[in-house]
DNA sequence: CGGATCCCTGACGACCTCCTAACGAGGTGT
DNA sequence: ACACCTCGTTAGGAGGTCGTCAGGGATCCG
C-alpha cells in the first residue's frame, strides 16, 4: 500500500487530508512540525511527503533540506503563501511540487497520482538471484535453494539497499543512512553486526563471503 | 545539452520562453500546435515538454496522451484555465506540472529544474579506462584485463584525483591536499609510496610506468 | 505473567591499513 | 669525479577497523 506522510499543523487541514487520502486507499501517516516530520519519515519511510511550508519549529525549506540528506522520495509542498520566491526556495531545495492554499482536493490529488505514477515507473526487476538465493523485492521474500528464508525487518532493509545496487561499493555512512534513517551515522557496530547475520543466513561459507564482501576502510559491496 | 519543447499558439509567449529559456543554457525547440508537437518531438527527444493546453488544432489532453503512448519525457502543462477539472484531467493523462497563466518567470523556471533534477537520477556511470585496466568511478571499482583489483582507501583516492584530471600535471602539494587534505604537505615520502603500490597494481611494468608518469621535481601526471 | 523475538551496546582478538624510517639508484650541477 | 637532491623500494611498528560473542532492554503474543 502507498504510505503518504502528511505534515501540517493545523488540525483541520490534517484531518481533512487523512479523510479523503485514506478513502482513496492511501496509508496516512502524520506530524504537526518540522521535527516530527524528520523523525517519522525515517521510522515509516513513507512513498509521499505532502508538507506545510508554515510549521512552528523548522523552517519549511530546512525540513526539505533534511529530507533530501537521504531520501529522494517525492515531496509536495503546500504553501499559504504564493511569494515566488517562496516557490523557487522551496522548489529548489528539493521540492518536487508546490500548491497554495486554498487548495483543490481533487487537483491536489491529481498531482498526487502524477508524481507517484512518476515515481513506481522505474521499479523493474523485482527478482535478484545470485547462487542459490533468490530475493523478491516485491513480495519482500527471501528463499536459498527454494527453502525460505526468515529475515527480521533491519536485515531485510540492508539486504534490499545492497541488492538494489548491484556491484557498486556502499559506504558505511551510506548503508546507515538509508537502513536506519538520519542520526545513526556512527553506529558501525551495528551495521557490522547485521552484515554477519546476512552472510550467516545468505552466504554459501559465512566466514569467506562470496556476494556481501566488505572493502576494508570504505564499506561493503554485492557482488552476483 | 538539456532540449526543451515548447508548445503554445501566442507568438509573444513563445518569444518569452525561447529566450529565457536559452539565457539558462537550454536548448529550445518549438511547435505552434498540436500536430506539430508530436512531429517535433518524434524528431528531435527533447528532454522536457512545455505544453499548452490551448491550441488551435488538437485539444491539449490528446496531445498528452499522443506522446506518452511512446515517450514519458516529462510534461510541464501550461494553460489559461484555472479550472480544476482541467488541471485533473491533464494530470491523469500524464502530465507531471500544470501552471495555471499568467505565471512568473522565476516559478516556471524552478519548476521545470525540479523536473529535470527528477529525471536524471538514472545517471550514467563514468568509465574510465586505459590499457587492461578499466576504472569505475560511479561503483568504486577497479579491473586489470577483467579481473578485480582490491584498492585501499588511501590508493582509491589517489587514483581517483589523478583520473579525474587526465593529461594534466599534478604537483605533489596539489594531491597531498586533495588525498591526506591539509596538513600534510610535507609528507612526499608517503605519495611516493603510495604512487609506488598504484603502480605495482596497474602498470603492466610497475618499474617502467606508462600511465602514471612521474615528471621530476614538478609531480605526477596520467596519461591515459 | 512468561516466553520469544528483535534491536542495540560493549568487549575482545585478528587482521589490515597507514605512517615513519632507512637505504640504494639515478640524475644534475659544480 | 664528487656532492647533493629527488625518486623508488623495503621493512617494521602503531593504530584503526572488522568479525564475533555475550548480555540487557523493549516489544509483541500466548
Amino acid at each position: 500500500m502507498t504510505r503518504v506522510l502528511v505534515v501540517d499543523d493545523e488540525p483541520q487541514i490534517l484531518r481533512a487530508l487523512r479523510i479523503n487520502l485514506a478513502a482513496r486507499g492511501y496509508e496516512v501517516v502524520t506530524a504537526a512540525d518540522g521535527a516530527g516530520a524528520l523523525r517519522v519519515a525515517a521510522e515509516q519511510r513513507p512513498d509521499l511527503v505532502v508538507l506545510d511550508l508554515g510549521l512552528p519549529d523548522i523552517d519549511g525549506v530546512e525540513v526539505i533540506l533534511g529530507l533530501r540528506g537521504w531520501t529522494s522520495v517525492p515531496i509536495l509542498v503546500l504553501s499559504g503563501r504564493s511569494d515566488s520566491g517562496d516557490k523557487v526556495d522551496a522548489l529548489d531545495a528539493g521540492a518536487d511540487d508546490y500548491v497554495t492554499k486554498p487548495f483543490g482536493m481533487d487537483e491536489l490529488l491529481a498531482r498526487l497520482r502524477a508524481m507517484l505514477r512518476r515515481g513506481s515507473g522505474t521499479e523493474d526487476e523485482p527478482l535478484v538471484s545470485f547462487g542459490e538465493v533468490v530475493v523478491d523485492l516485491a513480495a519482500t521474500r527471501v528463499t536459498v535453494g527454494g527453502d525460505e528464508v526468515r529475515l527480521t525487518p533491519t536485515e531485510w532493509q540492508l539486504l534490499a539497499v545492497l541488492v538494489r545496487n548491484p556491484g557498486k561499493l556502499m559506504s558505511q555512512r551510506q548503508l546507515l543512512l538509508e537502513v536506519w534513517g538520519p542520526g545513526y551515522e556512527t553506529a558501525q557496530g551495528n551495521l557490522r553486526l547485521y552484515m554477519a547475520q546476512l552472510r550467516s543466513k545468505l552466504e554459501p561459507d559465512p566466514a569467506r563471503p562470496a556476494y556481501f564482501r566488505t572493502e576494508p576502510g570504505m564499506g561493503y559491496r554485492f557482488d552476483p
